[in-house]
DNA sequence: AATATTGTTCGTAGTTTTGCGAACTACGAA
DNA sequence: TTCGTAGTTCGCAAAACTACGAACAATATT
């Protein structure tokens, strides 16, 4: 019957996968705590927070930039790294909305 | 000078980043955004939902229901699918937390 | 028994992720 | 200039992810 299938993906779910995926690890949410409840945040300290090598530390937050998430700030000789709030507040919406979907829902099976 | 790093992610840290990394791909958020909202929840469907095999979708389902977040049930010659409620509602819990973590911090770079 | 329906599992291929050490950049201090 | 500090980038290896078609299982229909 080839039912239509071309649909893509929209843009919402591409970009709330995105933001989850980025959350997708221990050490990026570890980074992500750190970062949300803390003033100081330079790469030492969260290096410090992390049981991994500095460069996979900084792989990591390249990877949280690049979503988004975080955003960094050179203050020589350190990095100062901090929550992006506006992608933030934003993740945070998308999430929230995400989950309301469900709510009074019955349970389909089982 | 070695500071002691033996430090490992906590169990909750471990868990969120379980349940961000099952919603990390549009394929599973559109599984999951479908399953939220309806009550007829077959594979088929949810296959018509998505541009990609049914090799490939049953994989998809099958993190989703490894990470807990959904469930399957045969109905013969059907698989019925649906949310996992209890740990759907676990994972809005540990988002909710997580995000409101930062409520009301000033920036703290750039 | 042969067919059709509904999904799952297997085997494979290509890509991405994760992690590390080593090399490198940039700057300040000795 | 040489050294130390603070991070990033490079190159590599292993593992995980994504995707597909083909084969398979389980049941219902003809």
């Amino acid at each position: 019957m080839e039912s239509c299938k071309n649909k893509d993906y929209t843009i919402d779910n591409e970009q709330l996968a995105r933001f989850a995926k980025a959350m997708g690890h221990p050490a990026r949410i570890t980074i992500l705590n750190y970062l949300a409840s803390m003033d100081n945040c330079y790469f030492g300290d969260i290096y410090n927070e992390l049981p991994i090598a500095k460069a996979t530390v900084s792989q990591h937050l390249k990877e949280l930039k690049d979503a988004g998430l975080i955003q960094g700030e050179i203050e020589t000789p350190k990095v100062k790294y901090c929550i992006n709030s506006e992608n933030w507040e934003k993740a945070q919406a998308y999430f929230e909305t995400f989950f309301a979907l469900k709510t009074e829902k019955t349970t389909c099976c089982k």
